[in-house]
DNA sequence: CGAGCCGTTGAGGGGATTCAAGCTCAGTGG
DNA sequence: CCACTGAGCTTGAATCCCCTCAACGGCTCG
């Protein structure tokens, strides 16, 4: 699946402070709503809200009502899943550019956890504003359409890629999709042991073992707290050698 | 997740053969298509193809041009991914009432295989149809997302459910699952050992080994070639013992 | 009736879990 | 200043679950 357009509100020349905020947004590339009046235009941005999250902060939790979605302006933010007994379950990742909480545009309350696993920025997108847009315009949910099904494809191969197979190949596949998430110092997110056993279902002993062995062959150079720096060469390696051998 | 109206075509007193094939689905509940003209609703009943799939049937591949969606209106549909080597997974199941192949509304080839696992009655429905019928209409696009989010919960709750644990409580989640899908003679469909394999990532050996215990348990009463009867309170009793205990 | 697919069962080995102990490191208070 | 503490990470040893390899029986079909 090809890399979506970022979904950001953005005009030239706009006298709004949000609005210049979206126009200088670093990741926009196709104007979602670029088909507005100015009035529309501006009555957005006034609603829009840029936020920053640090680490481990919850931006929504599974069940409550669903008011805004939000665009993903940089960091990645885990979904999770836990039963009664607390067995937790982390069964997707987002990050740059991708829409989250798209439930909250049908009036339905989350259906997972989100929260941030590095500092993220945000922008809440009030459920009603796009309510509002979708009147008429025909743009914005072919647009939509995009992220739900880009949000289906992920939520799949989470599946494939990351459930399946013996678990020093689900982790190096997980270290794969972190190394796309490189950081401006080239330093990917490591989760915590215990997350990275949520995600590839194992116990964080496991975790940690393959963890060090991958540190003993040079795949990886931990970097604590939370980051290393990959090697991909010998990731692309070790990844061929776990399922081809 | 509440259940969702099953989309499809109808009215009442229409002279087209397929809209009278429409008026007369047994699954339909809400008319997707209800705020149509007259002359627009004969124009999609021409389209629209009903079809009927032996088990095994594909109904696309993964990679080719999306040219329809379906809607199904009994049966249950797979959807699989494999790589290069052949390595096979199962993502997701769809029963009646579920919409599939979404992608193609977007341009999008298939990004799954789909096939049928048992019997299945389809409603074909053109790409263009949908584009056509979008243009100025407000109803479709929302109901449409209904369906993505529900298959994208369904796809994180494979993650949650069927990819989370030891074998044999993923095998007794998975019968619960098809449990939702009993047939008219009150069975199920059992999957062959090797697709079980596919969905909960296990070899057929323990595929077979787990079915076997749970017949002798007295969960399931196998009756070849692909179904079975459940006992429900005992899958139930056996689940809470394998996830409590 | 032999061929092939599917399901079943056994034996053995390996990979992951369980249980346990010790480590590093940051924060705290004596 | 430094022992104390607790959380997170690592490592070891024993166990067990699941995989691998193998053999066999039932069934369909050419």
């Amino acid at each position: 699946m090809p890399p979506l357009p970022v979904i950001a509100l953005y005009r030239q020349g706009e006298r709004h402070p949000q609005a210049q905020a979206c126009a200088a947004c670093e990741v926009r590339s196709t104007a979602l709503f670029g088909a507005l009046d100015d009035a529309a235009l501006d009555r957005i941005h006034t609603h829009i809200a840029s936020l920053t999250l640090e680490p481990e902060t919850t931006v929504y939790d599974r069940g409550t009502a669903g008011l805004a979605v939000y665009t993903l302006r940089s960091g990645v933010v885990r979904f999770e899943r836990s039963n009664a007994r607390g067995d937790r379950r982390i069964v997707r990742l987002a990050g740059r550019g991708d829409l989250i909480g798209q439930e909250a545009l049908l009036q339905r309350p989350y259906t997972d956890e989100a929260v941030a696993c590095t500092p993220v920025q945000l922008c809440r997108i009030p459920r009603t504003l796009i309510d509002e847009l979708t009147r008429g315009e025909n743009t914005l949910p072919r647009a939509l359409m995009m992220r739900w099904q880009s949000a289906l494809d992920a939520a799949e191969a989470w599946v494939f890629d990351l459930s399946t197979g013996p678990a020093r190949l689900r982790l190096l596949r997980l270290l794969r999709r972190l190394a796309e998430h490189t950081d401006e110092a080239g330093l990917i997110w490591l989760p915590r042991r215990e997350d990275i056993g949520a995600m590839l279902d194992m116990t964080v002993e496991t975790a940690s073992r393959l963890v060090s062995t991958l540190r003993r062959e040079g795949v990886l150079e931990l970097l604590p707290p939370r980051h290393a720096r990959l090697d991909l060469a010998a990731l692309e390696a070790a990844t061929r050698r776990a399922d081809e051998g």
